[in-house]
RNA sequence: UCCCGCGUAGCUCAGCUGGUAGAGCAGACGGCUGUUAACCGUCGGGUCGCAGGUUCGAGUCCUGCCGCGGGAGCCA
């Protein structure tokens, strides 16, 4: 059997192929048979006198979405889609398709959604997911080049990451438990034994969020490294982006292309970044003209009109504590501010990376515990940490749906992972 | 949770200031040597989201509920 994308080098030869029905034109004495293969999509032309009557008879009954074995030659032809198509000698039905739903045509989201293990099949959903997993392998590849241990950190978790309203809680044989939000405390643990580790994995996160930056269930890859301070964290950060855009624009030229994306906006993604601290930002918005408080988080509206001031992804680094998690660092220069930054992905993408240098002083770590009414007792291991060796320390998390959804310039980013979990979606 | 918008055929939608429903696509049948979401013709297909209300009369106006979409907050 033969594959779509080899056809090319088969030129006049027989071969057959299997796949999937796109679509079927059959006229008086010809027929057009559009296959899909999921390596690519040939044309088969099916002459009438060429075939035997029920050759013909199947052909002219196939529907969307059947998955048939063709026998043919391939041709050369200017007329085919891709250049190449395939002269039919016969075909053979292995799976018929009924009525299949989804049309060539607009729909809508909450019929796709529904028909997800179907959506998948169409093209811009193919290659939106081809380059999610092209930047995933891009992913492990950059941190296994730069000597990164993978630490697969748990899903099923009784401490807490973050704040504890936005967490799925589930019943662990009478305990309580949540999934994880964030492997970060666990990578942590692991950096004195590896030095440079990351976590990529399934996250969980309750927010009743209704925009197209939120899931319910996303993939987050959390890089941490010992004796990175705050401005190596970023230095790594903005490699690591690089990377991901290089290699999506070598190896994802065809996706992008059918996803209908601005080269020329991912080609200007290149380092160094701009950065800009948080009240250098603050104090730009208000000289613009947009009245912003000192000390609050930035909000979509702002992170936005920053973006715009970019034509690349930018580092806002040293938020206000009070906007920020208890594990973050004071700022020696300015104990209003901890050592931390942003990357906001540019045209609206909004936040693709939060990232920090660790708290690694047990006394002013427990003090933000404290203050910020966390149970302590969930933390008695990770404050260990700070116990027995502690270490200047950095690392981020970088969300993986907002960073394909930003590559491929989706406008949401529900699409760029195979089965989405949204408020009020769970199925399929 | 809050704000805005939308629920009409399997799908995408039209239906003006109230007079009990229409198109395209999909499906079935017929026609057409090369189409590119082919085209042309014929046919079948509807508790107009649900429940009340106003009215002689409601898809259309009002109220409530449900569902969906977009945004805010929160975050990646």
């Amino acid at each position: 059997m033969s594959q779509v994308k080899d056809l090319p080098r088969l030129a006049e030869q027989p071969v057959t192929v299997s796949g999937w029905i796109a679509s079927v034109r059959v006229h008086a004495r010809v027929a057009f048979v559009v296959l899909r293969d999921g390596t690519g999509v040939v044309q088969g032309v099916v002459v009438k006198s060429a075939v035997s009557e029920d050759t013909w008879a199947l052909v002219t009954s196939l529907t969307q979405e059947s998955c048939v074995a063709v026998g043919g030659v391939v041709r050369e032809d200017a007329r085919a889609p891709g250049g190449y198509e395939l002269t039919v000698s016969d075909v053979e039905l292995i799976g018929a398709s009924d009525e299949y739903p989804i049309q060539p045509k607009e729909h809508g989201v909450e019929f796709l959604l529904d028909h997800r293990h179907l959506w998948l099949r169409s093209s811009m959903q193919r290659a939106g997911l081809k380059v999610r997993a092209e930047v995933e392998q891009a992913i492990h590849d950059f941190l296994y080049g730069r000597d990164f241990v993978r630490i697969d950190t748990p899903i099923l978790t009784g401490a807490i990451g973050e704040s504890a309203g936005t967490l799925f809680e589930t019943d662990y044989f009478g305990e309580r438990a949540f999934l994880a939000q964030t492997g970060q405390l666990y990578v942590e643990s692991a950096c004195p034994a590896f030095r440079k580790v990351y976590c990529f994995g399934p996250t969980f996160r309750a927010e009743k969020s209704k925009t197209r930056r939120h899931l319910t269930e996303f993939w987050m890859v959390e890089p941490e490294v010992a004796f990175a301070d705050s401005n190596d964290n970023m230095t790594l950060q903005e490699a690591f982006v690089c990377y991901m855009v290089e290699r999506a624009l070598e190896r994802c030229g065809p996706e992008l292309e059918v996803l209908g994306r601005d080269l020329s906006r991912l080609e200007s993604v290149v380092a160094p970044f701009p950065r800009i601290s948080y009240c250098e930002a603050v104090e730009r918005l208000n000289a613009e003209g947009r009245k912003f408080e000192w000390g609050r988080d930035l909000g979509a509206v702002e992170e936005t009109l920053i973006s715009d001031w970019f034509d690349r992804p930018v580092f806002v680094y040293n938020y206000p504590k009070e906007a920020k998690a208890f594990y973050m660092k004071e700022n020696p220069a300015d104990p209003r501010t901890v050592l931390c930054n942003d990357l906001l992905a540019p045209d609206g993408y909004g936040e693709i990376i939060g990232g920090s240098q660790r708290e690694d002083d047990l006394d002013r770590l427990l003090a933000r515990i404290r203050e910020e009414g966390l149970p302590e007792e969930a933390y008695e291991w990770y404050l260990d940490l700070r116990k027995f060796g502690t270490f200047p320390h950095s690392g981020f998390g970088l969300g993986l749906e907002r960073t394909v959804g930003w590559i491929t310039g989706r406008p949401h980013i529900r699409e760029l992972v195979p089965f989405p979990r949204l408020i009020n979606r769970l199925k399929p």
